[in-house]
DNA sequence: TTTGATAATGAACATGTTGTTTGATATCAT
DNA sequence: ATGATATCAAACAACATGTTCATTATCAAA
């Protein structure tokens, strides 16, 4: 790829963010995204179409991430706790999360989240497909893979919300006492 | 209140309504709403400032009921069981926004419904107030109703995503069995 | 190093949205 | 009947959008 591309995706990414920890995503224009990544107007258009496709693609640069990631780091599968490793899968996640910090806390503060939560929940769903014996056998299996993935979502929200702070591992533990595992 | 206010204050309700079922929020413009609403420019801008006023206005309408329904019907307060009334409540809930049906699903399909979830919550919030015996008490306590509360959520958005056919009793008791009660 | 390709630029453009203002008109409550 | 006020249409400036185009700068490859 031509360097001067990388630069300018370089530099409208890096504007986006700016904003987006600043201001809501709705409220963010074009033009000042245009005026904080220094380009021109057209260079923008020619990269994305939209402003919509601009977050697209940087949580699918996220979870691409994520997903490589976990492909080579097979967690220890230690099979004799209740959750099957479960755990570690989950707390796995909160630090790569934790690694894409800057993006993620752009992206998700204020209500710029929603187009990110949707990512964010497919990725759960497979993961969740993976653990079986966490899906409760006494209501429809929609409902329960819902809530599985939505109250981690949630839990995922409030750690983002605490700034991270307390450590994976432990939220990853409330999490699993709270849905019963 | 003048007649005519309240009559372009449906109309502009009604337009809004209309414009949710078919697209999102952040697409819908002033000028659509005013054309929906079939009145002058100057008229809309004298009733809401802007368009996150009219549908915050829409949401503490819907709140405002809900809660005025909540304190007349007492619910038959039968301890005897472990969930001391709370799936009475939340069926009880569910009933009312079926009751809204047609407003609550045009404000909370497609995205638009962020900050009709932010209202939602935080009279949640209130409502486990009510039933301390439902947050564990192993885990840190904003860290449980967080859970209490999100996944309560989750769980209205997939009935609604369902068309809200499941029974509000039957949501409920499956609601109670996943997070333990 | 030359060269052909391609990316970036800035300016201009038509189009649409926003929020405000104004003066005329219609409707209200009393 | 009348004074108050809600509505209206029209016009306005300010700004955002997405496109076009000629020019310039940078690239990769021979």
């Amino acid at each position: 790829m031509d360097r001067r591309q990388q630069k300018t995706r370089k530099a409208i990414f890096s504007a986006f963010n700016n904003l987006l920890e600043k201001k809501h995503f709705n409220n963010i224009t074009v033009q000042e995204i245009i005026d904080e990544a220094n380009i021109g107007r057209s260079t923008f258009y020619s990269h994305f179409e939209t402003k919509d496709e601009l977050l697209k693609e940087m949580c699918t640069d996220i979870f691409d991430h994520i997903y490589s990631h976990e492909l080579h780091s097979e967690t220890s599968h230690d099979f004799s706790l209740s959750d099957h490793g479960l755990l570690e899968k989950i707390a796995h996640l909160l630090y790569h999360l934790k690694d894409n910090k800057e993006n993620v806390i752009g992206i998700l503060s204020g209500e710029s989240g929603e187009l990110f939560m949707r990512y964010f929940k497919e990725y759960l769903v497979t993961m969740f497909e993976q653990y079986p014996q966490s899906i409760k056998k006494d209501v429809p299996k929609d409902f329960a893979m819902n809530h599985l993935v939505g109250s981690l979502a949630e839990a995922v929200k409030w750690w983002i919300a605490a700034k991270m702070e307390p450590k994976p591992e432990t939220v990853a533990e409330n999490y699993l006492k709270l849905i019963g595992l």
